[in-house]
DNA sequence: GTTGAAATTAGTACGAA
DNA sequence: TTCGTACTAATTTCAAC
């Protein structure tokens, strides 16, 4: 039910301040790798782990909370166990300026777990969890398509979910400099590499919601 | 770089045992209600909450724990802050009987936080946080296409998260019963409503990875 | 499954480097 | 800013009920 950042894709090219509050300096990046894999960790044993005074571990802590760096601490639910064995991503197109009302329909839908407006083919992608395929072709056909936002649905189905990692950070990507691009340029079908953009009319969406 | 629990659209249907081990009751599932939504709460709040004893909270917490209904406990990270202010989700058709090769990719690429196989069209959508456009670009183009399991991909830009819930609960939808069906089967256009299933041979797949 | 008391740990405040 | 220490409050553990 919360809002979350916004991944402005026009002004990402820039990129430059990565907020306008904190400096994240290579010691809050450490804390935040250490808090995604263990987010019960006591503020003392992260201490530890990054190399810093309890009291410095506190400031920092409490620094990227209060920035939104930090935006909650959640525990990960084995869904299945849960009781909620099917997944599915649901592919809206959505009817333009009724964004609005889409988003407010939404929120009231409690098996989406994730919605993302998306360039592409369609508007948006949302991902809900329910307990037996039926109940998604209920939501499909009983809650979605009665809302006037949705002009037209895609559904398929999660055999499988590969990877999840908690949250990725630029750290990962420790890679040596830019890799030389020119090693696969040749040989690879890039053709078969395709890139999708909005459709038109796309780019004000955001506004409206 | 977790391996996920699996969402069996093919035994879905049975329902049934929800989990090997634990039985999962209503203290449980409030248990995680509350836990999901804040990860470091205090044992001993979290039994003021759930409304039991703190002995009480300890053991089911800890059971909640060695069961795996709860895997992990994380941070919930600003990528826009943390300088990832790209999403993008690469949707992928792998070529058969190459998936473990895949998967193995997959591990090696630190910008990938999410895959999941599906139904439909492609066979896998992972979702990927980069600083800028370019490093999509270099992703797919540099590494996905250099994976021979790749036969082709769909790359989409998330413009907007616009909803993320920690994680759904089956007590999240305390709907009134099933409600009756018919009265928007007449007048909604279900022709609009695609449900797309798998191209032939991907039942199989997951036995491969 | 609950309550209460001991042991441990967490969180705060503050002076010094 | 960061660190170290001392102080206070809270949590966890463990016992008996």
């Amino acid at each position: 039910m919360s809002e979350i950042s916004r991944n402005g894709v026009g002004d990402g090219g820039q990129a430059g301040r990565i907020g306008i509050g904190l400096e994240l300096d290579d010691v809050h990046l450490k804390i935040l790798e250490v808090l995604r894999e263990n987010g019960r960790i006591s503020v003392a044993a992260l201490a530890e782990r990054v190399g810093i005074s309890r009291a410095n571990a506190y400031t920092r802590f409490e620094a990227l909370r209060a920035d939104g760096a930090i935006k909650r601490f959640t525990a990960e639910i084995d869904h299945v166990r849960a009781g909620l064995g099917i997944t599915a991503l649901i592919f809206v197109t959505v009817r333009q300026q009724m964004w609005k009302q889409f988003r407010a329909e939404l929120a009231r839908m409690p098996q989406v777990e994730y919605c993302a407006i998306t360039t592409g083919q369609h508007d948006a992608m949302i991902q809900v969890r329910v307990s037996d395929v039926a109940e998604v072709h209920t939501m499909v056909t009983d809650r979605l398509a009665n809302i006037p936002a949705v002009k037209a649905t895609e559904t398929v189905f999660i055999l499988d979910e590969v990877l999840r990692r908690p949250y990725v950070l630029p750290s990962d990507r420790a890679r040596p400099a830019r890799r030389p691009a020119q090693e696969t340029q040749g040989e690879v079908p890039l053709g078969k590499m395709r890139f999708v953009g909005a459709s038109e009319g796309r780019a004000t969406l955001r506004k409206e919601g």
